[in-house]
RNA sequence: GGGGCUGUAGCUCAGUCGGUAGAGCAGCGGACUUUUAAUCCGUAGGUCCAGGGUUCGAGCCCCUGCAGCCCCA
């Protein structure tokens, strides 16, 4: 029950005197004093930020006066010697600038207090709303909000104004009548991705859209480049990623994507928090990456003179924490794994690492549906999704199958019986010769089983000798007690009962599978680790989950490269 | 590592048979006090990813490279 602060924007009126350009002049201060509550509507008495009222400030310095100032700007800056319509454009917006300065005002603004959210200001406009074929209303509320122009538009003597910020988007109408002759030389510097403030009050135009309608502007910053195109936005998926800010403006959904991966990553560490789990941070610099079969980026330290390498995994260290006694501890952070990228593989991502003392990896099932439908419910997922083309029910218990009677099931073949498996694996075209058995039937297994795996599937029961870090089933050495679980054919987490018998514990590190590449196993001798096992482990439930690939599902994100907001790239090539 | 696709104006995209570069938006100038991807008139804007080759002539054909996307291993 993941305690989310849902109510962001409480409606909140500010006493919204005109700014600047209001008719006051150039010199009137742009500050609010006070949240005066309108008639009929409401104060801001439950903003969670008490900061209603702005403290006095010092007047923000006022820029001469400039009523004398010649029309001829200053010289435009940067674009002298570039040439081309990139520059022309710059030249233009440049030239803006410079005739907002003459005209005694900051293009690059300052503080700006009492905005309210633009979506608290819609709600507050539907109880304006009129009925039809009434004039529209023009004095309603005063309002302030800023924001970004996304559109604009000019007709005669009007300019409207589409604004958003974080929370929406809301019409901006600008009169030369209403704003007055010194305003109106300041609306006509307006560029689509400037950001000002906007004074005003809130009622609905002829043909119906609620709008403020100004008695004041405030520029707050110039935007000195073109914005792409108003209706396609970004549409390469390079630059969409390279210049991710252009993306969360324009893109559709991109904002509301990434707010979605906060709220599932807050409401992970809060179902955690929920069950006593304490969140810990492990060293991300180690002179060996343990507790996972993947190759580390190597770096250097230079004051100590020592190689190290980039964690791969979070396991080890927090198993470590088991054995100082936090008993139930958990790590979300970034892990780095030097491998190639595709649409499920970025060389950073975000892990989930739990652990869990007297749990198995049972306990670790049911706080995984727990942690999923948490994370889920925060991101408004539906609860059946739609993802890379299958109809996920999240809401329904996820099946659970034993690995044998899945690979039985899906092959055919008897999983016990070695060279049935073999076989099987052989013919298609599987590389058995010199290989582990238990390496060839994981290769079976991914060959033939995972992409079965649609609906949220633990697989549980894994072939020991692909499992080092784990306990073995009572009586049956050959089984360890490991789950992963497979959505949409995609593995999202990885879940063991953990290994705390020290001496097996070294044995199966120094045990070097055949056919394995050292990259590959994660068999790497760690005797530090061994070490405090020696101490004594309590038995535990571990439990690791891949937030980017969770984001992605409750996302419906085809690609990790669209819910990681800067993932790696190549250096851009010249142009 | 192998295969396929893509790269042209700030953005989104056309570009025929190899014949010397096009549109919409954005920009600039003009009209419009109710537009909303505003509309209308006019105007300006190009390292056709880079390098090489074929050709009288290359955005287009060939080779190499760079960057990206997808599929496969």
């Amino acid at each position: 029950m993941p305690g989310r602060c849902r109510g962001r924007h409480h409606t909140r009126w500010p006493s919204g005197r005109p700014g600047p350009l209001g008719g006051g002049g150039a010199a009137t201060p742009r500050r609010t004093d006070a949240a005066t509550a309108l008639p009929g509507f409401p104060a801001g008495t439950d903003n969670p930020r008490s900061g209603d009222r702005s403290p006095p400030l010092p007047s923000p310095p006022v820029p001469p006066s400039s009523d004398d100032t010649p029309d001829t700007p200053p010289q435009a800056r940067g674009a002298a010697d570039a040439s081309g319509v990139a520059a022309g454009l710059e030249k233009a917006r440049r030239e803006k600038l410079a005739r907002i300065q003459a005209l005694g005002h900051d293009p690059w603004g300052s503080r700006f207090d009492g905005a309210s959210p633009i979506a608290g200001v819609r709600t507050a406009g539907e109880a304006l709303r009129r009925p039809e074929g009434e004039p529209p209303a023009e004095d309603g509320p005063t309002v302030r909000v800023a924001g970004r122009i996304m559109l604009l538009r000019s007709a005669g003597s009007l300019v409207f104004l589409t604004l958003a910020d974080r929370t929406a988007r809301i019409q901006i109408m600008l009169g030369k009548k209403q704003v007055g002759p010194d305003a109106w030389k300041l609306v006509d510097c307006l560029d689509l991705g400037d950001i000002v403030g906007v004074d005003g009050r809130l009622g609905y135009s002829k043909t119906g859209e609620l709008t403020v309608f100004a008695s004041g502007i405030t520029f707050l910053a110039k935007s000195i480049e073109t914005p792409p195109d108003k209706f396609h936005g970004l549409v390469d998926p390079e630059r969409k990623q390279r210049m991710r800010y252009l993306d969360l403006i324009h893109g559709e959904g991109v904002r509301e994507r990434f707010i979605a991966r906060s709220r599932i990553v807050a409401s992970v560490r809060q179902t955690l928090a929920d069950r006593g789990f304490i969140e810990v941070e492990g060293p991300t610099l180690q002179d060996s990456a343990g507790g996972a079969a993947a190759r580390p980026f190597a770096t250097h330290h230079n004051a100590l003179d020592m190689p190290l390498v980039l964690r791969i995994a979070l396991e080890l260290h927090l198993k470590r924490l088991l054995v100082g006694g936090l008993e139930r501890v958990f790590e979300l952070g970034r892990v780095y794994r030097n491998e190639g990228v595709s649409p499920r593989h970025n060389p950073e991502f975000t892990m989930l690492e739990v652990y869990e003392a007297y749990g198995d990896y049972a306990t670790m099932m049911d706080l995984t549906e727990a942690i999923v439908r948490g994370a889920a419910a925060a991101a408004g997922t539906p609860p059946v999704v739609q993802w890379m083309g299958h109809a996920i029910d999240l809401a329904a218990p996820f099946r659970r199958v034993r690995y044998d009677d899945l690979l039985r099931e899906v092959t055919g073949c008897d999983p016990h019986d070695v060279a049935n498996v073999a076989a099987a694996a052989a013919a298609r075209g599987i590389d058995t010769a010199g290989r582990h058995p238990d390496v060839v039937k994981s290769d079976l297994f991914e060959a033939t089983c995972e992409a079965t795996l649609s609906a949220p599937t633990f697989v549980l029961d894994y072939p020991a000798a692909i499992c080092p870090l784990t306990k073995r089933q009572p009586g049956n050495p050959a089984v360890a007690e490991r789950f992963e679980l497979y959505v949409a054919g995609m593995e999202l987490a990885n879940a063991y009962t953990e290994l705390n018998d020290p001496d097996l514990q070294e044995e199966l590190f120094r045990t070097q599978l055949a056919g394995l590449a050292a990259e590959e196993s994660m068999a790497r001798m760690d005797t530090d680790f061994i070490r405090a096992l020696r101490h004594g482990m309590p038995p535990a439930g571990g439990l690791g989950i891949g937030i980017d690939r969770l984001v992605m599902l409750l996302t419906q994100s085809a690609s990790i490269r669209d819910v990681i907001l800067f993932p790696i790239h190549r250096p851009q090539a010249g142009g």
